[in-house]
RNA sequence: CCGGGGAUGGCAGAUCGGCUUAUGCAGCGGACUGUAAAUCCGCGAAGGUAGGUUCAACUCCUACUCCCCGGACCA
């Protein structure tokens, strides 16, 4: 790897949504002892590139900075918000089995080496420590005022409408306490996870105050393929609005020829969206679109920024760019279609099927 | 536990003892765009469960299940 520390850094920086902050994100590199990071995920269905690629950019991003990476598998709190079949087994089973899976293969395509990742099932820890876990989420309760959690929750899987279970209210205390109990320096996450993690840092001071506050990174969430608004983001629950990583070509070429993409609009525009965010994060080599003369040949660009201007001008077609993230986007999944094919790991996700099939 | 209200397509939400169970959104197909969206045209899709009354029940009655609202009990 020939990227120097300080690049990484910066990319950090300017590619995710907010760092809390970069700061001391940057000062705290710099320190002797090995940082540590975490990003927590609900078992609650298949593994989309906002999961799956977002995070592992991220994570790629920061162990090459020797940061140790993991990834927590969030069985308590899908049972709590009522994912798959509503129990925490099932989530502990498909966590440990095709979400993982998913995750190490989504890091392998970013160029990782999953080895680097460390999976941690949320149940199995507190275990070790009841104790202390527990004590932890009343402490992080008596920290927080109720109004606080309570915002929190509808980021937390509450859909609209629905109704709220008490159990839902424990989750925000829980999530905060998951980044305590583990010691954990950096808490990633999308940036719709922001409120809560406010409230971890604040509830810091009080809960450890001889340590330095976690450090806050969220990364940018990806829009919905078909969102009626550009504040739409991707979701499990829609599966159009989303690509997963195990998409096989033709549903990822399907996915974005029927995405949303208007010529020239540069803001509400997820297939421009989905090129920023993740297929420039660290671009090495140009983007090429392949045209045909008849539609002004091909176009190469080597900044997000160059290829911004050129689409708002209406020189670079829907249509063209779709053909290329498109293409893109099945270059990058390979090695997660490939990991998905072994028999033993489709095993696991016919698991996640017959459960998802269950529910309906 | 008591009282009240409710249960209709994927979602929301009307109507009616027999006649196509509307309508909106979503979905699907087509037209139009060098993509998609928008627009237009078309299509599929429903009555919690078990009984009963009736020539006929989604509509009336009973029970059950579940949900919502209020109250009580407890403190």
């Amino acid at each position: 790897m020939g990227e120097s520390k300080e690049k990484i850094i910066n990319r950090l920086i300017s590619n995710n949504a907010e760092i809390i902050t970069a700061t001391e994100l940057q000062e705290r590199l710099k320190s002797e002892s090995q940082l540590t990071h975490y990003i927590g995920f609900e078992i609650s269905g298949y593994v989309h590139l906002g999961t799956g690629i977002m995070s592992a950019l991220v994570m790629k991003d920061l162990t090459d900075l020797g940061v140790k990476c993991t990834v927590w598998l969030a069985d308590w709190h899908s049972a709590i918000n009522n994912k798959l079949d509503g129990t925490r087994e099932t989530a502990a089973t498909i966590g440990r089995g095709y979400f993982t899976e998913a995750m190490k293969a989504s890091y392998v395509a970013v160029g990782g080496n999953p080895e680097d990742i460390e999976f941690r099932l949320a149940s199995e820890w507190y275990n070790k420590d009841p104790e202390s876990y527990w004590g932890t989420v009343i402490k992080v309760g008596q920290h927080t005022t109720l109004a606080r959690m309570l915002r929190s929750i509808d980021i937390t899987g509450k859909e609209a409408g629905e109704d709220v279970d008490y159990a839902r209210t424990m989750y925000p205390a829980m999530q905060a306490a998951d980044v305590f109990f583990q010691n954990i320096d950096i808490a990633h996450a999308g940036m719709d996870q922001r409120k809560i993690h406010v409230v971890v840092r604040d509830a810091a001071s009080k809960i450890a105050p001889d340590k330095p506050k976690p450090i806050i990174i969220h990364h940018p969430l990806l829009q919905s393929l078909n969102g009626k608004n550009k504040e739409d983001k991707m979701s499990k629950s829609n599966p159009d609005s989303a690509i997963f990583v195990h998409d096989d070509p033709k549903d990822i070429e399907h996915k974005i020829k029927k995405a949303f993409a208007p010529e020239k609009e540069i803001d509400h525009n997820p297939i421009l969206n989905w090129t920023k965010t993740m297929l420039f994060w660290n671009r090495s080599k140009p983007f090429v679109i392949e045209r045909k003369e008849e539609h002004g040949g091909n176009l190469e660009f080597t900044s997000y920024a160059e290829l911004e201007k050129t689409y708002a001008t209406g020189n670079l077609h829907p249509m063209d760019l779709k053909n290329t993230v498109a293409h893109e986007l099945i270059q990058l999944l390979a090695p997660v279609r490939e990991h998905m094919a072994k028999p033993e790991i489709a095993a696991m996700k016919a698991d996640l099927d017959a459960v998802l099939a269950a529910k309906k």
